[in-house]
RNA sequence: GCGGAUGUGGCGUAAUUGGUAGCCGCGCUAGACUUAGGAUCUAGUCCCGAGAGGGGUGGGAGUUCGAGUCUCCCCAUCCGCACCA
């Protein structure tokens, strides 16, 4: 009997889909486990190979998970809006509804020939309506909310407002956009217009004008972790900042609660600290500066309150609003010509020319508030309007972007902090600034001789005390922005009236995404949905126009998969307080400060409305690293339709071009002319220089893209070696979390194991199990195997567990072992990485329930210890023999016959023993003189 | 510049977590079966050495009876952030 695995792979997933073998329903009396899959956006490549890296691993968890008796949630559905189907439906007029549903029905078949146990009935869509309906929802929940940092948490707005009407405005201590105050009369007085634009400060979800990225290309604008050097991710192409009204998530107000609850979760340290990274704490202090001749106090932030007594000048951002106020008249043409050149260099020159310095002075003058001595006051786009004050106190011995402003402009360098073992040098021959926190203070009156770490605590002591300004703490973090001028995503449940911004009433969700005849923005440049008839209330009131981005359907998916079918709530409380979160998720790092943040923060703002139960959504992170592609190209000879062969390139001028790595034999990258000739139009007629009568190919490991001809589909490997080849290659690969170039080499050879343990259990005549008594050596080869099984699969080493498998295999087949009490609890054993093979040969045994319900074998110690153990006899470090004791003999009695011993006599070579060393009873080392 | 990670045969990797470095697989070399190829099986495969033996985990120091593993300093590669005051 052979192995088919064509057909038996077919059986078994049409069974498991029949049965609904992997149907999740709450069970309160077992324990739950949620294993979740980043959901893909189905994309019009279909899946490549480096996908099922992270479903695989993850199925396999869930699969060892459900043998552990684990009641497991293992769903799978499709973050389905995005800018790809969309631009498709630009170009070919094919509506992105329709794109979409093709490539998810696509990619459900390529995830289900992988054998991977979703319970299918859970699917979530982000573009489905039923779905949308919720992230709708949440919106309205963000917009009617603020942020009390008194509670640390999110509040109804209806509090804001009755605190406004007591005249409490002043006392609160909230997130806003700006602060603000005024009095329970004031607040009466205002119009309807000025009470919204007063909440709106406040709301988690705000309408505000605001400096964006935009990108004129797409048409839109981008979140910040959607641009990157200056580019759009999606598709690279240039992004401006430019101000735009625009609905945004006050995420900053969570900035705290964000960092904290990293503490709490089990990622990888390199996410977590990508994370602190972004959200970017820092403690400081503010101080107040008076202006010369002026009432306005200037405000800075610094983190070096220590060198204080080096500030030498202050440097405003160009957007600063005092620049305009305290520019004396002699400076006012020559502030106003820099400030219009900052205002024109688009962010991506900035970033170009970041060691370029420019600025100017203002010719105003701060007050020293320490020393009273007159500082002057210049700007320059080094200081960013976006963080902190906008304005800084800059000390150019101790900061290296002061330093070299103060270079260009001969400003004076005040050196007040002197490293460790080194004198008092000429600030002016620096090559440049000393910027470490360390070292004692000079020239800082009360703070003279302490270290720098003391001084910065004693300097805001003084500063607060003396009331020159106060202690505080910085992000870098900003808040979301979430207006996309797009038709393919979820339209925001607002409309306008009297220019005033309001939701929708709750029972009118969803808000259906409309028919439109062009995907475009129109000829005015509103968004897409602009060209929507009828996109106005029943009272004639205009819908918003914008949509929401991509992260928006992601925020909070893995709460609606608790309960994906619920009409009248996001999720049940019951599905919510048994499912709770994910216990183990799974996918790529680059959501690091994209998704993996802003779902951290919807999930904790859920919390405080007292919708989930947890306010982390993901305990355990694990990040599959990327499989990239081996590219091939053929060179082209400049100017002509010639083509050189790899190792002649260099005698002639070439350019690379991509071709299909199907064209191409992997073994001796030799090219397949005949079939390039017929690939594009291009090399019809073209002329090949060979070597050796071959036209051999040069290649690059790249990513994995349709456009460098280099995906690998699964469904061709699934066809040619099986699917549990597939999963079980892929896992052997190596480390889940680390980076690789796809090769077909290896697979070979998972092929040939899974042959050979088949025939473990099955000859050419069909089944050769025996009933026989285990030996003691076979119990050893399998318990050792479970337990190594085991402990590997808890700490998501899977390629080690493909190893292991080998070996046990190998030793099986060494000891001619066809034993069902043997191989039945290894077939249980492997099924979590190999199920169709695993429940083929288990119904072959006679099983009638599948092998997903069977339970994980245990394994017994007792067949595992050594019964003997050979001692490592080293002799002052150096091993020189080795020596069998059995185990339970006493250490002391062994000591005596260690160094009788004749071997160990011989090693030693007559020198004294000093002492022996025992680990756990083993003697592994004799000290000799 | 700041932060994080990694560095082991020709290649992908492993090492009971401080205890015989190189498991498992690919590739390669021989051999068996075969007309031949493929498939399968057996043996070998870190380096030097005929051998006994010696050397060896990016480089250098250190802790230790003992270091791939821990500490410090360099070097290289990858990733993230980047005028963040």
């Amino acid at each position: 009997m052979e192995y088919n695995f064509s057909e038996i792979e077919k059986k078994w997933q049409k069974y498991w889909k029949d049965n609904k073998t992997f149907k999740a329903e709450i069970d309160e009396n077992k324990p739950k486990y949620y294993v979740l899959d980043m959901f893909p956006y189905p994309s019009g490549a279909g899946l490549h190979v480096g996908h099922p890296l992270g479903y695989i691993a993850s199925d396999i968890f869930a699969r060892f998970k459900r043998q552990k008796g684990f009641n497991v949630l293992h769903p799978m559905g499709f973050d389905a809006y995005g800018l790809p189907a969309e631009q498709y439906a630009i170009q070919t007029g094919q509506h992105p509804a329709v794109t979409t549903e093709q490539n998810i029905a696509r990619y459900k078949q390529q995830l289900d020939i992988i054998g991977l146990s979703y319970d299918w009935d859970r699917e979530v869509r982000t573009c489905d309506a039923k779905y949308y309906k919720w992230t709708q929802w949440t919106f309205i929940q963000l917009f009617n909310s603020y942020y009390c940092f008194d509670c640390n948490q999110a509040r109804p707005i209806s509090e804001l407002i009755q605190a406004f009407e007591n005249g409490d405005a002043k006392k609160l201590n909230v997130a806003c956009t700006k602060p603000m105050s005024f009095t329970a009369e004031e607040w009466q007085n205002f119009t309807e217009k000025e009470k919204s634009d007063v909440l709106m400060n406040y709301r988690l979800a705000y309408l505000s004008t605001s400096m964006v990225n935009w990108c004129p290309k797409l048409g839109t604008v981008l979140a910040n972790d959607e641009v990157v050097n200056g580019v759009s991710v999606r598709g690279g192409y240039p992004v401006e900042r430019k101000p735009m009204q625009q609905w945004s998530l006050r995420i900053t107000a969570y900035a705290e609660r964000l960092l904290e609850g990293l503490n709490s979760v089990e990622w990888s340290d390199s996410i977590k600290e990508i994370q602190r990274n972004w959200i970017g704490k820092s403690r400081g202090c503010a101080v107040y500066f008076s202006i010369k001749e002026h009432e306005e106090k200037l405000e800075v932030f610094t983190t070096r309150a220590d060198t204080i007594f080096g500030v030498t000048f202050m440097v405003l951002s160009p957007e600063h609003p005092l620049v305009e106020k305290i520019t004396t008249e002699n400076y006012k043409i020559e502030v106003k010509r820099y400030i219009e050149q900052a205002k024109n260099r688009s962010e991506r020159e900035r970033e170009a020319d970041v060691k370029q310095v420019s600025g100017i002075f203002t010719g105003a003058y701060a007050i020293h508030p320490i020393t009273k001595k007159t500082i002057p006051i210049y700007i320059s786009d080094y200081v960013l309007m976006g963080y902190g004050t906008g304005a800084i106190m800059a000390v150019p011995a101790h900061d290296s972007r002061d330093f070299a402003f103060a270079k260009k402009f001969m400003i004076p360098i005040l050196q007040v902090v002197l490293p460790k073992g080194e004198k008092e040098s000429n600030t002016y021959a620096w090559k440049q600034s000393q910027d470490a926190k360390e070292g004692k203070m000079i020239h800082s009156e009360f703070l003279n001789g302490l270290e720098v770490k003391v001084a910065i605590e004693k300097a805001i002591n003084y500063i607060e005390s003396h009331k020159l300004g106060y202690a505080t703490t910085n992000y870098r973090l900003r808040d979301a922005i979430f207006s996309r001028q797009r038709y393919w995503g979820e339209p925001f449940p607002v409309y306008y009236k009297d220019g005033i911004p309001y939701t929708l009433d709750e029972k009118d969700l969803p808000l259906l995404l409309p028919e439109i005849n062009s995907f475009l923005p129109t000829e005015t440049g509103e968004p897409p949905l602009a060209r929507a008839e009828n996109w106005h209330t029943v009272e004639g009131y205009p819908y918003e126009t914008n949509t929401m981005p991509g992260f928006a359907g992601s925020n909070a998916y893995s709460l609606r998969y608790m309960d994906p079918t619920n009409e009248e709530e996001f999720f049940s409380k019951r599905a919510n307080e048994y499912w709770e979160n994910v216990d183990l998720y799974v996918g790529g790092s680059e959501h690091a400060t994209g998704h993996l943040l802003y779902s951290r923060f919807i999930t904790k703002f859920l919390f405080d409305i007292g919708i989930t139960c947890k306010d982390e959504p993901y305990k355990r992170l694990v990040n599959q690293g990327m499989i990239q592609g081996k590219s091939c190209f053929v060179y082209r000879i400049k100017g002509e339709n010639k083509y050189v062969s790899f190792n002649l390139k260099n005698e002639y001028e070439t350019d690379p071009i991509h071709i299909d790595i199907s064209l191409v034999d992997a073994t001796n990258n030799e090219v397949d002319i005949e079939g390039l000739r017929n690939w594009r139009e291009e090399f019809k007629e073209a002329e090949f220089i060979l070597e050796d009568e071959k036209y051999i190919c040069g290649n690059e490991v790249e990513k994995m893209s349709k456009s460098l001809y280099n995906v690998i589909n699964p469904d061709s490997l699934v066809e040619k070696y099986g699917a549990d080849t597939l999963r079980l290659y892929e896992m052997f690969l190596g480390p889940i979390e680390q980076s690789k170039p796809w090769d077909v080499q290896g697979i070979e050879g998972v092929s040939r194991f899974l042959k050979k343990f088949w025939r473990l259990y099955a000859d050419e005549k069909g089944l050769c199990l025996t009933d026989d008594e285990p030996t003691k050596d076979e119990l050893k080869v399998l318990h050792r195997g479970i337990k190594k099984i085991e402990e590997d699969i808890e700490r998501f080493s899977l390629n080690t567990c493909v190893s292991t498998f080998m070996i046990i295999c190998n030793e099986l087949s060494d000891l001619k072992c066809h034993k069902k009490s043997i191989l039945k609890p290894l077939c249980s054993l492997i099924s979590s990485f190999a199920p169709h093979i695993a429940e083929e040969l288990w119904s072959l045994m006679g099983e009638t329930s599948s092998v997903a319900f069977a339970e994980f074998p245990a394994y017994n110690e007792d067949y595992i210890k050594d019964t003997d153990y050979k001692y490592p006899i080293s002799v002052n470090g150096k091993t020189k023999t080795f020596i069998s004791f059995p185990l339970d003999k006493d250490p002391e009695e062994i000591k005596q016959e260690v160094v009788a011993n004749e071997q160990v006599q011989k090693a030693i070579d007559g020198k004294e023993v000093v002492k022996i060393i025992f680990v756990q009873g083993k003697i592994v080392n004799i000290v000799v003189k």
